[in-house]
DNA sequence: TGTCAGCAGGCTTGCCACGT
DNA sequence: ACGTGGCAAGCCTGCTGACA
């Protein structure tokens, strides 16, 4: 069991003004307020799983989160990472089908849960905010067109430089500027990379020999970007 | 409260197999 | 030949419970 917090208001949450819910008009946010609930999350807690029916919209005041799927092999592919101001479920939602991915938490998170009904009447009475979740859902089309592509032309060297690049951005970094602030394990950033934990490791020291990288145990410090940009085969 | 042993999970490396 | 994945074994690290 979770315990009892205080549930940040949606007035005052700072989450809320980078999201999809950063223009709402009083009214909404106070609707939102009022029939939203909350709870706080423990890494590996799962908020949602593949195949259910979706009844409402995840979305994070605190934490990450990454969203998932499981293979016939029972390999885990992460889909996406979520953080502080991103929503989850809505894709499901609006169209009606069962979630397509599971969700679980990768570092202690704070989830308020927005009841379906109270999210599809803000998207039929706000044009504002329908327009922002098309362009929200447009992005993510474009981003799972990016990765087929990436995952079918990019060798497994590029698409893990790739990956850090992508951890620095998504999670920043500590105060000396070039070591990763996230918490993923190994494992975890081979199942964004889509390929083998040993595979990740043995091209992790291999960056290190190269210079691109440091590994100071489980973090990973980007000493020279320039060469993970050449790596990574992307501009800067 | 601090120390220590035991344990589990994660990390790393070597070796081998397979496909291109 | 090269890139990649899978398995196995050893090492490392963090957590937990027992004990002084």
């Amino acid at each position: 069991m979770n315990k009892k917090f205080e549930l940040p208001l949606c007035d005052q949450c700072h989450s809320r003004i980078h999201s999809v819910f950063g223009d709402l008009k009083d009214s909404d946010v106070k609707s939102l307020n009022e029939n939203k609930c909350g709870n706080i999350y423990k890494k590996g807690q799962v908020l949602f799983y593949e195949g259910n029916k979706p009844t409402g919209l995840f979305c994070v005041n605190k934490g990450k989160i990454k969203t998932y799927r499981i293979n016939a092999d029972g390999k885990e592919q992460i889909i996406r990472l979520a953080k502080e101001g991103d929503v989850l479920g809505y894709s499901s939602l609006i169209s009606g089908d069962l979630y397509s991915s599971s969700a679980a938490v990768i570092e202690d998170a704070i989830i308020c849960y927005i009841p379906r009904n109270v999210f599809l009447n803000l998207l039929d009475s706000n044009t504002t905010f329908s327009m922002k979740m098309i362009r929200l859902l447009s992005h993510d089309l474009k981003s799972s067109e990016d990765r087929v592509v990436n995952l079918a032309q990019n060798t497994v060297r590029e698409r893990l430089a790739e990956t850090l690049l992508m951890l620095e951005e998504f999670g920043g970094t500590e105060n000396d500027g070039k070591t990763l602030r996230t918490s993923l394990s190994r494992e975890e950033i081979a199942n964004i990379v889509g390929t083998a934990t040993e595979t990740t490791i043995r091209l992790l020291s291999e960056f290190r020999s190269d210079g691109l990288i440091e590994l100071e145990g489980k973090r990973i410090k980007i000493v020279n970007r320039g060469l993970l940009l050449k790596a990574a085969n992307v501009e800067d």
